[in-house]
DNA sequence: ATCCACTGAGACATTCATGTCTCATATGAG
DNA sequence: CTCATATGAGACATGAATGTCTCAGTGGAT
């Protein structure tokens, strides 16, 4: 049977990133399966969401994770991050989405442990002098995830393409778009 | 009174950043006035959607004016837009989330003609030289306003402060984070 | 072939947001 | 002062989503 957990969030992700109000029998619909297996798998709206949140942020920790981000120059670090990230940018908007896993303290600190781990990339490159000093480490890092998640938007509504998208983000995060005078 | 439309539609916005799943109530009292106010001003949610999403548009455009992007070289417009369009990064932001107003023509409309402004400016920036070739015009566009509803977010969550909000934005979409050398 | 676990379909009561209504009150114009 | 307009409070019915339940069918394992 298709009711892998698995599968199951990963449709209802889709779907809710298609319609937010949607419907737990949408969800299920969408799924492929009926509302009462929905509702047997996650007992209530809450519960699939909150499942959801967690998911997702598993997966933007494993992609950290895959691109081995302490390793190396802070530049690579982030082109191998963002070069993960995109393909669960979907579920990345998700989370910018979802307002209401702000307030759950598990998905918070996730968050936190996630954004912590590359900021301190960032400033070990601003120490190395090969990342800018006057954007706060922070603020590249939450950039770097803004830049993913509009690049997801746009690759999600056919305005720019899937394989252009790593590329695109990498450039303009790490060089801005004027030109260098070389 | 506050019945003001204006007044209604700010406090609505901000009250349904802070909690998409508002109900009609929550909003009114959001906003300080009864339901059945919020109901005579606007007729369900739907309406109240839509005005709000208008009206989002109609700061975002009137940004784009008083920037004047058409004015000067591209990476000096871009400094402009920003600078005009933080203000109002919270409208943004919503607009963002309410993707139940990409089916609404005169919304989606209006949302491609400002973004056709922006990526105008870009492309004329990449004849004259300005500007990089390797990304898309398009995209670069995107990639502003996204940053701007990102720095939005930081802010309001106090992980950035608002006046340097436009500065950090701007900085990383121009320059990049990459230190030059030179 | 038999049994077991799981699913889908649907019924059902409950809760909640919504839309509409009435009425008393207050605010402002004349 | 008087009247008109608009608001606030609340009642009310309606519809939708939800949570819970039962029951029949299906598919796989033994």
């Amino acid at each position: 049977m298709s009711t892998d957990r698995e599968h199951v969030l990963r449709e209802a992700a889709t779907q809710l990133i298609r319609r937010p109000a949607s419907s737990m029998d949408e969800i299920a619909r969408a799924a492929g399966i009926s509302r009462a297996t929905l509702h047997r798998l996650y007992p209530g709206r809450d519960a699939l969401a909150l499942a959801l949140g967690a998911r997702a942020l598993e997966q933007v920790e494993a992609a950290v994770d895959a691109a081995r981000i302490e390793e190396g120059d802070a530049g690579d670090a982030l082109r191998r991050l963002v070069d993960e990230l995109m393909p669960i940018a979907e579920f990345l908007g998700f989370l910018y989405g979802e307002n209401a896993l702000l307030d759950v303290p598990e998905i918070d600190a996730a968050w936190e442990r996630i954004d912590g781990r590359v900021t301190a990339v960032v400033r070990e490159g601003q120490l190395a002098g090969t990342v800018r000093v006057d954007l706060p480490a922070q603020w590249i890092s939450e950039a770097a995830f803004s830049l993913a998640v509009g690049a997801g938007w746009s690759v999600r509504d056919g305005r720019l393409a899937r394989r252009e998208a790593p590329r695109v983000v990498v450039e303009l995060l790490l060089g801005g778009v004027l030109r260098r005078e070389s």
